[in-house]
DNA sequence: CATGAATGAGCGTTCATTCAT
DNA sequence: GATGAATGAACGCTCATTCAT
């Protein structure tokens, strides 16, 4: 069984996808012609469309691949590390981390994401769904062992997680700030275990 | 004393702001030509340049107006409200409940305020960061007052804050969930002062 | 017997006609919307319609005006001075003068005239061919009455003759030179009679 | 050695100047929509951009393109015919030349080049001070060797010769008159060296 | 497979002209 | 008479996509 040659495996795919990812990035999806892609990949335009459908499909598959990577890695650590406050830490970790990894991909999720142009925004939707109930399931399970208060919606602090780190890595993004994504991961999930009121102990 | 006939004051400006505030809102800012903004107000394609200077200047009216009756409304409570705990639950209420208020402009907000398209991206950014010096502020304060932990960075809670509310928000947008700001503002204060483990006392 | 209040007698008439012919000389036709000659005459857009039919008819009335004037003033001194060659060396002269009469006005002679824009040139061919068959008239004239060679076409003398001067003049208003009209017109007319040939005899 | 595709040696640049040109004469720059062009030189509208940068350029170059030929024809012969008189002569005819051509070029140099749209303005002035300056040092080189009057400025005579031509040239454009650029260039030079004055020796 | 010239629909914007006041 | 807000057709230009080579 071979893969066709202009499929995901081949290393065009590869270039055009990076290519779009930092354009776009730089330039914002409508800004981003597809023939400033093609060059940046170093093809022609139309080579684009042998191996994508669409620009939309370009962008569409830059972000499915990123949020498929987060996902496979989270669930591959969680086999193994499986504290409900452990788990919450490395999901902080890993998405704080993505700017780390590569910057141009952090801003593009930050940017395109959330459009609310009609493609861009219903199959971004379903990622952060996803996201989101991930991080519910944790939460439930903390409940449940007693080590979370059950007083407060699984769904309200799994979307206040999501919201604090993300808008901590886009600011940093923006400011073209530098962190240790670890350390900033703990002092999130501090703040979300123990809270800022004084005399709660520190965690 | 008169306004301008064209000037900010007049029906017509209020009803091409509203109008692109909507369909922008439904279809994206690159998605929405002036022609469907126009149709919508009501007026000849042309008509939207006698108020406004571009179709750029149009959304960015549609923003700073949004920010600047926010801020307003926080300064005025803010001279009869005077701790720290009330003031960050009015700042979250206030906007919480400015999906209710209207709620194309919030998924504007939601969408087009964060696009990397130079233009959005650098009037946008002053008003964020505004937002985020005064719940800094905010938690200064309440640090030398003794209320709030001071182990913590106030920039670090002070974006967590904005990125959970916000969250909150962009997901009640997007699934058309309702809520009750207020009752959802206590929520995520609380989480925020007393964090979620177990034991916290309840605010 | 009275004018009508839009007409050619009216303060605002010659107003707009000396806002158009400023506005234009310095942006062209293409370039100078109504709005701004309305502006520089100090009326509303709309009153423009009121004294001229369309934009086209406000430059047309402003180079028949000043055709009308150059052949009346031509047509009055002839009665008293009759010498071909004078009348000549006045014609030149008279044409080199619109310089100084009214800078503008020669701009707009120099570049909106000859525009291929059908109705300008529709009716502007016209008046040059006025001037070129009075020119032609006189020289006529002067080979009858054996003063000027019989051997040259007197439609290429006019024409130039027409040419020479009004090329002076262009390259006066273009560059901003300033030069004496009656010295000049004489030089000018000096090379028409004896040529450039060493020994012709100075007139 | 190649041109590139799109580059000035291409069948589909000159069929796009050439279009313009016509066009261009027939009805003037401003009145000439892209899309005209385009569909006279049988090529989509947005193909003229990737041929030229804008419609500006289309027209500056078809002007460049023809000052430029006319400026070598005039230069390679200079280096064969030594002359004043014959050099003179022979400008006048290659100017007389240019209507039997390129009718439509002869039409747009006598209609666009005086714009007084900016853009035209600037690089055709230049194109003209070119042309007038080779006249003069002919005329000087002239007055030095004795053969041409000193006692008159070779920047008046330029411009009347050149003025002089031009208002044929543009007489016969308009009016559809054709002549003999040969006999024509010789009547005129005529004129200039010897004058109209009856008793003038024929040249 | 790869190219890049060609397409043409669609955009933001301008402006001559009208007409209710 | 005078106004100037309103109109909407028309413009120059861009760019996603196709297809002959």
């Amino acid at each position: 069984m071979t893969v066709p040659a202009t499929g995901p495996g081949s290393e065009k795919y590869q270039r055009i996808l990076d290519a779009a990812v930092e354009v776009i990035a730089e330039n914002g999806y409508f800004n981003s012609p597809v023939s400033a892609i093609a060059a940046r990949a170093g093809v022609a335009d139309g080579t684009i469309y042998l191996y994508f459908k669409s620009k939309d499909d370009v962008l569409r598959t830059a972000i499915d691949t990123t949020f498929d990577r987060f996902h496979r890695q989270v669930g591959e650590q969680f086999e193994t590390l499986q504290g409900p406050r452990e788990q919450l830490e490395y999901i902080a970790q890993v998405h704080l981390e993505s700017h780390a990894v590569n910057r141009s991909m952090a801003i593009l999720m930050q940017t395109e994401v959330r459009q609310s142009a009609k493609f861009i925004a219903e199959f971004s939707h379903h990622h952060l769904v996803k996201y989101i109930s991930v991080v519910r399931e944790v939460i439930r399970r903390g409940q449940k062992e007693g080590i979370f208060r059950q007083d407060v919606s699984d769904g309200v602090v799994a979307h206040c997680m999501f919201g604090a780190i993300d808008e901590l890595l886009s600011s940093a993004v923006f400011t073209g700030r530098v962190y240790d994504a670890k350390a900033t991961a703990a002092q999130v999930i501090d703040v979300l275990l123990n809270g800022i009121k004084a005399g709660s102990a520190k965690s």
